[in-house]
DNA sequence: CTGTTAGCGCTTTCAT
DNA sequence: ATGAAAGCGCTAACAG
């Protein structure tokens, strides 16, 4: 039913070859023959079919984006940027999450490679396991890793500084004369907290001050709960607090109101990602904004640029720094 | 240098067409045979080629997912939901985002065309410029609309009766005494936000209350700049306000604490739209929530009903009820 | 500059 | 139950 290429070959009256050549522009045809092959398909409303290029040609222009829940805002937003630069260049992108489970994580990718999609950009479940990750590329995929560096595992990334961004947001409590502060995490090694709590812990001790480590768990009113028996409990308690991702701020917001102490005036607060509604707080919230937008064009850029061969250089790490965005929940230490 | 079924056929000394069968159970093949293709599909590590599959069959087991914004909460959320639930049964989430412009709508369609997507899941762009969706609908595309209903058109549609929300949040409003209510809201012809006024706007009416409609834009700061400006100077002040997306709720915060007013004391309010941090607000936001994980549940399973020719019945639309939590935003009228 | 010829890897009649 | 053969629609050598 639908119009092929041999139908716009035999209207205008050129071999498939012709008309193929016409139609993507490559080798040489005659202007003439370019412009009967040109009016025969938009006459006929000829369309390619992209399913059997990509099996004759091997390239089917799709990429795929793995991160660990697409329903999350950080992600949702990276996957908005990379869908329109990709489309620009001719690229689809098909998304899946993979629950920061390795296991979804591995038969995704075998699917992947079912569907030969040529690359990949992927949030890593796991900082360890992740040979699928480098077999793929070795076959030929090209790989690019966000959130969490792989680079040393030989896989392009683009990625934050989140041991600067630890750094910098205890610096900032810092000078506000800040000296015993409060590090609230889920776990010890899960995603990109580990390195957080690195560098703000590593900040404090040489500023010669005190960290309060607290481990709260990845449950919203468990970790509420946790927080609140260590501010109340602690011996030396801290005058300011750096959660360490969005669960964890919420938790601590949650558990401040409990103890009924306040922001800014009792205890200062410094969260991890910006929010359209951190400004509505009140008070606004100081965050350590992540350059989410600049992750996605990176990363799709630097995709695009190793599908095309323009780049073959060594693997890219690309570490992006957080912007301190100062607000109303930090102040001096009275 | 991949395994084809040629060469596990061979292996399993049997031909493509056993082989085939085999793998796929299809057709008979003798209890031997069938071991033996299995054996040497597993040995030599044989996997599918869904783009030579996909060729042949006419079917590439792809469904599109084509919202205003893939970025925004609302959408990311059914995306995650779409993948999951589409991923069970075979199928992949390919996606983009139109900005809710219908010309991209179209491009976008095409190259679903020309990729031989089997389904489209689409957040309409605009309420009237829908031929393309029936015309893809009619070339043999299972067109499933969300967010915006298309039933009238012939489309499957899931959505939220945008009407009954709003008559919803403010039969709350009045149930708490206030009678002059404002409606805060965009633009007259945009998304859902219609329905939504005019749901609100007649049970205000039919309380014998008084309507106060705001059009504030969709720009942050003006609808700020706007919403400050009309409480400001009303002669009959709204004692209660239902801004009627998550822009304007930003704005109608931030106008009021422009106002020094403050909201529950002052001015009750009732917000479009479940959030993290709506609870960590202060007082926390008495909302309208979106029942979006259903949603995006129905729409995958009736994308597959449909693709697999389980369900050929008349379209489907079906509309679910927001659901009212009362937090602490709203209070009596004093 | 253009046509011919082979397939890409799989499914699907149609015989056997 | 199985095999042979014919493509799905396109690209890519290779001739001419």
């Amino acid at each position: 039913m639908p119009v092929t290429l041999q139908d716009v070959a035999a209207a205008a009256g050129v071999s498939q070859a012709t008309a193929a050549r016409a139609l993507n522009n490559y080798g040489s045809v005659s202007a003439g023959a370019k412009e009967r092959v040109l009016k025969a398909a938009a006459d006929l409303g000829y369309e390619t079919n992209h399913v059997a290029q990509a099996l004759r040609s091997g390239n089917t222009r799709t990429v795929n984006f793995l991160p660990g829940n697409i329903g999350a805002p950080f992600f949702a937003r990276i996957a908005h940027i990379l869908s329109g630069t990709l489309e620009e260049a001719g690229y689809v992108l098909a998304v899946s999450s993979s629950y920061e489970q390795v296991e979804r994580e591995r038969s995704i990718i075998e699917s992947m490679r079912a569907r030969m999609s040529p690359g990949l950009i992927v949030a890593p479940a796991h900082r360890d396991l992740h040979e699928h990750l480098q077999r793929l590329q070795q076959r030929g995929t090209a790989v690019v890793a966000i959130d969490r560096s792989l680079a040393e595992r030989g896989i392009d990334s683009i990625t934050v500084d989140n041991y600067a961004l630890g750094a910098d947001a205890a610096a900032h409590l810092i000078a506000l004369g800040h000296r015993t502060l409060g590090l609230i995490y889920d776990s010890d090694d899960i995603g990109s907290t580990p390195d957080r709590v690195r560098g703000a812990a590593e900040a404090i001790r040489a500023a010669g001050g005190t960290v309060v480590a607290i481990q709260a768990g990845t449950d919203l009113e468990m970790a509420t709960t946790r927080i609140c028996e260590r501010l109340a409990l602690s011996s030396s308690e801290p005058t300011a607090l750096i959660p360490m991702d969005a669960l964890m701020t919420e938790a601590t917001i949650a558990a401040i109101r409990q103890l009924d102490l306040r922001i800014r005036t009792d205890l200062s607060l410094v969260a991890v990602d910006d929010h359209s509604l951190a400004r509505l707080l009140d008070p606004p919230l100081t965050v350590m904004a992540q350059p989410v937008d600049q992750i996605g064009e990176d990363a799709a850029r630097l995709m695009i640029q190793r599908l095309e061969g323009e780049r073959t250089d060594e693997v890219v790490d690309l570490r992006h720094r957080a912007e301190l965005i100062v607000r109303g929940s930090t102040a001096l230490r009275n």
